[in-house]
RNA sequence: CGGGGACUGGCCUAAUGGUAAGGCGCCUCGUUCGGGACGAGGAAUAUAGCAGUUCGACUCUGCUGUCCCCGACCA
């Protein structure tokens, strides 16, 4: 990709009014446009970043037999009435009446909508168990939007729901789940922690929420780094000694940290009110166990950014980096040497190799560095005329200082995301 | 929802009661060319909105809006 092909725009200082890291480092790198507290434009760089994190979730979600499925945004008042979350959850719901006066809620999560679609799909035992998951735009009226991408109002989550017969088979594809969460946050780039915290007004037992430990989160964790047990400051048992309550060894500490995603055993109850029944092998009709579990995107790019940057900007994570390889040029702009960089991109691109070319012209070479930096590439690439003369090119990774001048065939070394 | 702060061109900042100015960015020309280069020239839908005080308001007062922060809230 050519970088004169993106509306690619950098600013050098970022808007006064933002605080948070993200929020500073994605929009001065135009990787997102604010149009109102907690509702992001994502441009080209962005949508990348989105679009690789997303492909990440859904390639675990499928691995776990999940089917990726869409449902709507909006949902009839009727469907939530049944619940007792119209009223419940009016203050973050959007709510309102369509033309004919008919009244209409923005989806904050699906449960209701789903448990009503698996009707149709479930009658029997051997219809289950079942997994389906969405990824898909939220929207919830957040009394205090914050943190740049950490708090909006409208944002895309990845919400999967399973169906269950009984509650060991639940407990079964919970932990998997669990245990795949903590995978797609690994490879995002960032360490979790399982949380225990409260069931909310899903269930008495246990959810549990995955925190990335950060100085910027707006939840408090206590957590054992010996034996990785956490609980969320609500629940959190009180300690003897500052001891963990689950090994009584390590330290139990309290830390800031953000909830990139949170998992619920919801047991029967969406299932009973939406009338979400099946047979057992004895003919007797029974609730359908369910649980669901949810991870917000726009809010795990926030975090990877939180976690990956220095003072110059973002240091992608090479699983989601929007491209592998920033090219430039630098030197005075002679014919030959931009042929060379003109050259080096089109071979590269005609082998796929997955390169932002900064094109620009008339832009100086310091820029052009400033640049390459606040976007965060893993690779740099640069030609100028020292490299021209040996015909090589120059390679640096973004957070390392050493660079190193290799043939473009070596480029194959490099290549894995 | 309670509290606090901010609001001047796309972004940052100056003018504190008296001609709305500068930097970045943008346009033109020239010189530069390994860390946000330099010179000359140019353009711009800028004092958030509405009232009020005043001869005169970016500046003072009130109301409204928007954004940010702290807290409450967060299936």
């Amino acid at each position: 990709m050519r970088l004169s092909h993106l509306l690619f725009k950098t600013q050098k200082q970022a808007p006064k009014d933002e605080v948070a890291i993200n929020a500073k480092l994605l929009i001065r790198a135009n990787f997102i446009q604010k149009l109102m507290a907690g509702v992001y434009s994502f441009l080209p760089l962005g949508f990348q970043v989105r679009e690789r994190v997303i492909n990440i979730i859904r390639e675990e979600m499928n691995a776990l037999g999940a089917s990726e499925i869409i449902m709507p945004a909006l949902h009839p008042r009727s469907l939530w009435e049944a619940t007792g979350r119209w009223q419940g959850m009016a203050k973050i719901m959007y709510q309102f009446k369509d033309h004919s006066g008919r009244e209409i809620g923005l989806g904050p999560t699906h449960e209701e909508v789903v448990a009503v679609l698996a009707k149709t799909a479930i009658s029997s035992y051997v219809d289950l168990p079942k997994a389906v998951y969405q990824i898909q735009t939220k929207f919830r009226d957040e009394p205090r939007v914050k943190s740049g991408l950490l708090r909006g109002r409208e944002f895309t989550m990845k919400d999967l729901y399973s169906f269950h017969r009984d509650q060991p088979s639940s407990d079964e594809f919970y932990d998997r789940t669990k245990r795949a969460y903590r995978k797609i946050f690994e490879r995002c780039g960032l360490n979790s922690f399982i949380t225990e915290a409260s069931g909310g007004d899903f269930s008495k037992e246990h959810s549990h929420e995955f925190m990335v430990e950060c100085p910027a989160g707006e939840d408090e964790i206590f957590l054992c780094r010996l034996c990785g047990f956490a609980q969320n400051k609500e629940i959190a048992a009180k300690t003897k000694n500052h001891r963990c309550p689950h090994c009584q060894k390590g330290v139990w500490e309290k830390v800031k940290s953000i909830e990139v995603g949170n998992i619920f055993k919801l047991g029967t109850k969406f299932s009973e009110p939406a009338q979400l029944f099946y047979k057992d092998s004895k003919g007797n009709l029974k609730p359908v166990i369910m649980a669901s579990y949810g991870i917000g995107v726009e809010r795990l790019i926030g975090t990877i950014v939180e976690i990956h940057h220095d003072e110059k900007g973002m240091i992608w994570p090479t699983s989601i980096a929007p491209y592998l390889f920033y090219l430039l040029e630098v030197g005075e702009s002679s014919s030959a040497l931009k042929k060379f960089g003109e050259q080096v991109y089109n071979r590269l691109e005609k082998f796929g190799v997955e390169i932002l070319y900064d094109d620009r012209e008339k832009v100086s070479a310091g820029e052009k560095f400033a640049d390459a930096d606040l976007v965060g590439l893993p690779w740099r690439l640069v030609i100028s005329e020292k490299t021209l003369v040996q015909e090589k090119i120059e390679i640096k990774r973004r957070d390392e200082k050493e660079s190193r001048l290799i043939k473009l065939n070596e480029i194959k070394n490099y290549l894995k995301r």
